[in-house]
DNA sequence: AGACTAAATGTCAGCGTTGACATGAATTGT
DNA sequence: ACAATTCATGTCAACGCTGACATTTAGTCT
């Protein structure tokens, strides 16, 4: 059948290292910047029966490719009496139009749409992912995911796989530095999509959250409030959303002349454990903040965690909202993940009908939800 | 260009009636059971320049297209010389493999899998796909999403869909009642791999959880802490996973000796609010019960609030683990989605290497994690 | 030198589909 | 009754790519 060796008798075996796709021939060896993905693909299974073509329908109902063609694109041009026989035979074959014939014999041209994540398991993402999803499926788009888990260099890898696949659209959260990688893409006319922050060195429309303005207001509040000792706890500041909100906490401080706030912020890690750190660390202080901002949900775990049980005592707002925060009466700045998804990917549906037209930035609006953790007062010293 | 009718002069159009996709002809008008998604594809952009093909390269190189595809698959047979020209052409124009004309030469085998969910906002799904994704990646396949949004009619339909797309193999959460549409798809050689539940009517490889005997456990513990008042709250019946669930509870009971439990189970509606009403409505009874199970996370969402600040003097343990569960101390059947993902996606790749071996169930263990609420004893009446 | 091998490159066909165009039959108009 | 029109169907080529096979060129051996 075809020449496979095994380092293992029986299944499973290694696919790593033993397998070698048949359909890909021994050419293949793969060269660095074309098929450069270093990884054996597992061998098509060997069909009891072939499948069905345009042309094995036709013999059966004893008529042309063409007129069965014509059926299953619903064509008028048809006798009722050949329609019939044709969708019989068609069925009594079990045959499926061949979409990638279809598609290669139009241009190549797909109804796939790419969506790059970094990283997969932040449930952030999914929600998106379902906003984005539901809206392709409304124009007969289908969502491919793709992650790259969080690394830079498997961006440009992964990006360069889905475009060989001729996905119709990009749609990404940025990862590299650098998604000047994409300019030539886009003059060919993918659309190219950001989602959370901008791209760098490439004209691509994007959907952003009110970082600034969200987390500005935030502070404002606590300030209305009495607090003057407010911290800030986050993740490294070098992402786009963490440099925006850290701007408005800054922002609001500022507006109430305090001046220099680097004593109040963490920036290290966006991990619980650390976020849980810094909060101990801060409340072990002299002076401890009476208020806290966590600058995403991972923080806000972790904050959470190392509130324990001073809960009442330290005002806390999170950025992003998560499960349960309701039940445990946390207030959050809050908005819809789907909904960024949906206009990120009615972006897409726009650019691909208006290829030329100037570049697209939306703000998906925050809002603080109060449940009580950012509205707590001072307590007296 | 082509010839479109816009119901607006400006952008965003609408897209549902006005456009055309001029790639797939005027002759288009989809019949039922073929391309039955009555959906208008957006047109494909015109693009600036066209996407170069081999033919494109070797014009440019000078030499015939086979030699610049031996080039760019790697193939030995090249001079070092003519290697190094080609490789310079396709650079300059930009060259990118076409994945479909290669695909269909090589008999219309993709290299992605899809994986078909009901509903996309349940996070717990989003983990096992991330855990698919990765498998997958790892043997050079891509993870293609789609959902049915629970809507058991549209299973086929999507799922007809993807398979036009020649998809290599489904990953897929039933939710139809029957699966038989799948037997002949099957027999053409797609891996049909169930998660979280088992296939009806449809030879399949499928893995599901340990529901069974995970609960039958949480409940001996409770048994043997004291507790005979112990309530299940849960989504409806009908669902495999609550069936088992539900059968591991009742067991368990009737080892204890317990036979009817039927005063205790609640298993209208996963949703969050109404698992809170029946916990308040089984909390308000003459003889409440002692300890509680939740069947899946939404319904721990609900005790949760049910619970309030009754926290401490009823038992608490809930099936799935969720975000915050350890800091509030509530004791969860955990098991790991990602692995569930992993271990479907490696079926897959098991079955495209040996399509007709006998199906295989896996069952991801599951296992009690202890924090507080699942080992309140039995409080004194 | 002539036969023989290996390496580098080319020619061709076909994967399944569908536009463009052609053909033949039935229907219409005058 | 005959051209003009419509309808049903067929033929062919091409989308981009790569296996199978053919050819050319350079290099090796006796």
């Amino acid at each position: 059948m075809s020449t496979m060796s095994y380092c293992s008798d029986t299944p499973p075996r290694c696919y790593c290292c033993c397998m070698i796709d048949p359909t890909v021939s021994n050419e293949a060896a793969l060269v660095p910047g074309f098929d450069s993905a270093p990884i054996a693909l597992v061998p098509a299974p060997a069909p009891a029966q072939a499948r069905a073509t345009l042309a094995d329908v036709g013999r059966l109902a004893g008529v042309s490719p063409k007129t069965v063609s014509r059926v299953v694109l619903g064509s008028s041009n048809v006798s009722q009496e050949t329609r019939e026989r044709v969708l019989t035979a068609a069925r009594s074959l079990r045959f499926r139009p061949n979409h990638l014939a279809r598609n290669l014999r139009h241009g190549s041209v797909t109804n796939t749409v790419a969506f790059v994540i970094g990283d997969l398991t932040n449930p952030f993402y999914f929600l998106v992912a379902a906003g984005i999803e539901r809206e392709l499926a409304g124009h007969g788009l289908m969502m491919i995911l793709a992650a790259t888990d969080d690394d830079p260099a498997s961006e440009e890898r992964v990006v360069e796989t889905l475009l060989k696949q001729r996905v119709r659209a990009l749609l990404m959260v940025p990862i590299a530095l650098d998604q000047g990688y994409l300019e030539g893409e886009r003059q060919l006319g993918t659309p190219v999509v950001c989602i959370d922050r901008p791209a760098h060195n490439l004209i691509a429309d994007s959907v952003v959250l009110e970082n600034f303005e969200g987390t500005a207001e935030a502070v404002r509040g606590l300030i209305r409030a009495g607090h003057r000792r407010i911290a800030f706890v986050c993740s490294p500041a070098a992402l786009y959303t963490h440099q925006e909100r850290l701007r408005g906490y800054r922002q609001a401080l500022r507006e109430a002349g305090i001046l220099d706030s680097s004593r109040w912020e963490r920036l290290e890690n966006a991990d619980g454990p650390t976020a849980e750190q810094s909060v101990r660390e801060l409340l072990a202080l002299p002076d401890p903040p009476t208020a806290i901002i966590a600058g995403n949900n991972r923080a806000s775990s972790g904050v959470v965690r190392a509130l324990g049980n001073r809960f009442d005592t330290v005002a806390f707002i999170g950025f992003d909202d998560f499960e349960l925060a309701d039940a445990a009466g946390i207030s959050v700045i809050a908005y819809d993940p789907a909904e960024l998804g949906r206009q990120a990917a009615r972006l897409v549906v726009a650019r691909l009908d208006d290829p030329v037209g100037p570049p697209q930035q939306i703000e998906i609006p925050t809002h603080l939800i109060q449940r009580g953790s950012g509205e707590l007062g001072v307590p007296l010293d």
